[in-house]
DNA sequence: GCACGAATGTAATAGACTATAATTTTAAAA
DNA sequence: TTTTAAAATTATAGTCTATTACATTCGTGC
């Protein structure tokens, strides 16, 4: 998104930033009510438009969504490089997994409209957004420090995703209580990747003993 | 629901059956479409009856949906239940997890709507909802055949759980692509299952050699 | 059998939201 | 300065949810 000006000048016929105005707010309602809470006539209300201008810049409702679930992983991205490029004793992985945590469960709407909705079913293979998760998963890998031996790099890494995806998710649906809730989302989370270590770290180990680079 | 009657009775002013109908007819439409699918105008005309009539049955949208959802647990638990009570060379948690991740793409409408939906985050605790899901987690711990040590069998039964979910979810969003393509979804559940067969394993031989059952 | 209340249906209608068409205003290039 | 394209506007149609007021049927008690 191009910077934003200053202040709207006052009663001008056209608005001038328009189309970032929509992402920002439809950004907000996502993060309050999830992707079902973007409505574009309270948009265009809000932003003190007539309610069809948005339609002058998104198609439909669902190119908007589009265009916000991509502004959504672009901070999201930028979050989790941020951290694992910060210098610290804790592993990369395992500061990489809380980051995204901590996304999942403050965020939680727009974790939804990134990883479970719609909107990211239809992204087709080589689309924008489908890219922009793609960079995530390549952050996700960057950050195991691991040596591509075959596919075990990639099992470790599919794993700690799918895991992490699944307890951001399972908290949000209020499905850890009872016992499970005795249990913080974050020692979860740490227990997973530390598991996913081990394996990693043997698996690496099993395949030195017996030539590497292999697929 | 009850049993549905064999046929129905042309021109009756009475449907006769119209609650369990709509229940049936909404969960075709969520395999299809996910939950955003339902269209109550659209049930009706299906089923018959006037564009009203199903408010005679449900409160609202969101009120068919817990219905709905509530017939998808049931169904879910019954096949979950069918298949770890089956007799079996592998073990029960591999083929509940198999079995999980097969529903979960098959039906991927449904599973978005059991495990990702706003239906089933508003649930109360209590509710028949989040009993539902509390019983597809009571079959999970049940399949670990591991003994109650601590919070050692909840903690490995969480990181099932969410791995589970977290492929599927990730799967369904086109999100496994790449080399990671290359690697099918059983086989990384499979994975997921063994690797924490293991680390389960070797945390219940450790509780053993200090005195089990702490907590 | 039949009267009556509860359950279940219909018709009519309001309101929210998406989306399109036709028109007007503005900014900026020629 | 004129012209043109972009970016708004007003007006309007269509879909869907939901409510209200009224009609029909079912089943129970007499």
């Amino acid at each position: 998104m191009s910077p934003r000006p200053a202040r709207k000048p006052q009663h001008t016929y056209h608005h001038g930033d328009l189309r970032d105005a929509l992402v920002r707010a439809a950004l907000q309602d996502v993060e309050r009510g999830g992707p079902e809470a973007v409505n574009i006539s309270a948009l265009a209300k809000k932003l003190g438009v007539s309610q069809p201008a948005p339609y002058r810049h998104f198609a439909d409702r669902d190119a908007l969504l589009v265009a916000v679930t991509a502004e959504a992983f672009r901070q999201f991205n930028v979050l989790l490089r941020d951290e694992i490029e910060k210098p610290s004793e804790r592993s990369k992985l395992s500061r990489l997994a809380q980051t995204a945590l901590a996304f999942g469960l403050r965020r939680h709407g727009v974790y939804r409209l990134m990883f479970a909705s719609r909107t990211m079913a239809c992204a087709p293979e080589g689309s924008e957004l489908h890219n922009a998760a793609r960079e995530t998963y390549d952050l996700l890998l960057d950050a195991m420090e691991a040596p591509q031996i075959g596919l075990v790099r990639e099992r470790h890494a599919l794993h700690i995703w799918a895991a992490l995806h699944g307890v951001v998710m399972l908290a949000e649906q209020g499905l850890l209580t009872g016992k499970a809730a005795l249990i913080t989302r974050e020692q979860l989370v740490d227990d997973i990747v530390e598991q996913t270590r081990m394996s990693l770290k043997l698996a690496i180990e099993a395949a030195g003993g017996e030539g590497a680079r292999r697929d």
